[in-house]
DNA sequence: CCGCTGACTGCGG
DNA sequence: ACCGCAGCCAGCG
């Protein structure tokens, strides 16, 4: 695992405001990587100090695992879910 | 080296 | 809306 891809994922999640979302697929844009699966992996490796509930799948919709306490977390600050799908085209993050 | 698996994605049927 | 599939990177047996 690359050190350096890895700090540029985490600095690029820390950074997303609250209120907003990215997809893994974004994230691995920005980062310059070709894999968002690869994001995904870094996220579920250590992703307890970061805004990870910032994170979701670029069609809306959040794994199975996390989705309950994800939603809520994202309702806190305001991203209401459409059912179990959030509207990516409301609440993507444009930096 | 091979195959399988996963906080993924886009396309096609 | 529901599949399946190819591409993707890294770790594990």
């Amino acid at each position: 695992m690359d050190e350096e891809t890895l700090e540029q994922v985490r600095s690029i999640v820390a950074s997303i405001p609250p209120g907003r979302v990215l997809s893994y697929g974004d994230i691995a844009e920005i980062a310059g990587i070709r894999s968002p699966r690869l994001v995904g992996r870094i996220m579920a490796e250590d992703s307890a100090d970061l805004p990870w509930h910032r994170v979701l799948r670029s069609n809306g919709t959040i794994a199975e695992h996390l989705r309950s306490r994800q939603l809520e977390l994202l309702r806190a600050e305001g991203v209401l879910a459409d059912g179990a799908r959030i509207n990516m085209r409301e609440y993507r993050w444009d930096g």
